[in-house]
DNA sequence: CTTTTAATAGACATAAATGTCCATTATTGA
DNA sequence: TCAATAATGGACATTTATGTCTATTAAAAG
């Protein structure tokens, strides 16, 4: 079990990583992303939706087209790509069920949670998808294709 | 949305904090648990349960029976709770959906999560029912009793 | 224009999490 | 022993997350 990421936002990244890894420039088309990233491929033709609505990926139909990414890696950080699937914390949330539940009235886990939470914010803020560039063995592109 | 903690989760720590803040050593019944941190009653009960089972509570059947705490409030961290509940971060499960993935083979996302996780882990296991004493306004149970 | 490729939309299926209900068992006090 | 209290167990209902399938739409290439 996994606290942070859902399974969509897993898948999410997985994607995001993996394209930036294997085809940072050209499109690759969701059923060779589904390879490469073992996403399943419908669901992943779902999550990559939600990416291109969010503007981190752009998409072309037809011939040749399929996903890329819709600017610089190092200008996608991972909170982006959490926010486009609604993974990222509500930070309004009140764990106590308190309606109001703030710094001035906090509940008893507020001053707790605040400081946890603002642990994964900065982590998501911080860490982009540059970051992931170079971690992945290269070639599988290549080896799809080789396949096909 | 919570990243961090499911609601089931959300509902043993209330639970537990309810306990701690307004019962620290009488014994409460799941109906007034429920009353008191507005946990759904009959979901609170199985709730209850998992946290017996986990020897984070004691329970008594029958007149002036309920439940209390099975231990010193400083000596039950967070982590505890969440372990009852299984809402504690598998160190294992690799979110990039490898087999194996540690820190000889990392996949892509590998050491930026161990380092949110450890953060997440850090504050479970450092955060005691003890630092949430007295963040309550105390009467509460006796209010519940007026009323019945 | 036709064929092929590939995204999009939406219906549908399954599984997991959450929530409710009721019968049973154990305990207490009269 | 009886009545009331309260946990326990398990069935069931609902909702949300995840996963699959198919038809439609758009684009490219011959």
């Amino acid at each position: 079990m996994h606290p942070f990421l859902s399974q969509t936002s897993e898948y999410a990244l997985r994607a995001m990583v993996w394209l930036v890894n294997e085809s940072p420039d050209a499109s690759v088309c969701a059923k060779d992303l589904s390879r490469g990233s073992g996403v399943p491929s419908h669901y992943l033709s779902k999550v990559l939706r939600r990416l291109v609505l969010a503007d981190l990926l752009v998409s072309r139909k037809g011939l040749g087209g399929g996903f890329a990414l819709a600017r610089n890696p190092s200008e996608i950080p991972f909170s982006d790509i959490l926010k486009a699937v609604d993974a990222y914390p509500d930070l309004n949330r009140c764990a106590f069920g308190w309606g109001a539940c703030n710094s001035e009235h906090p509940c008893p886990l507020h001053d707790s949670l605040v400081g946890v939470a603002d642990d994964f914010r900065e982590w998501a803020d911080s860490t982009n998808l540059q970051d992931t560039v170079g971690k992945l063995p290269v070639g599988v592109i290549k080896k799809l294709h080789a396949d096909s």
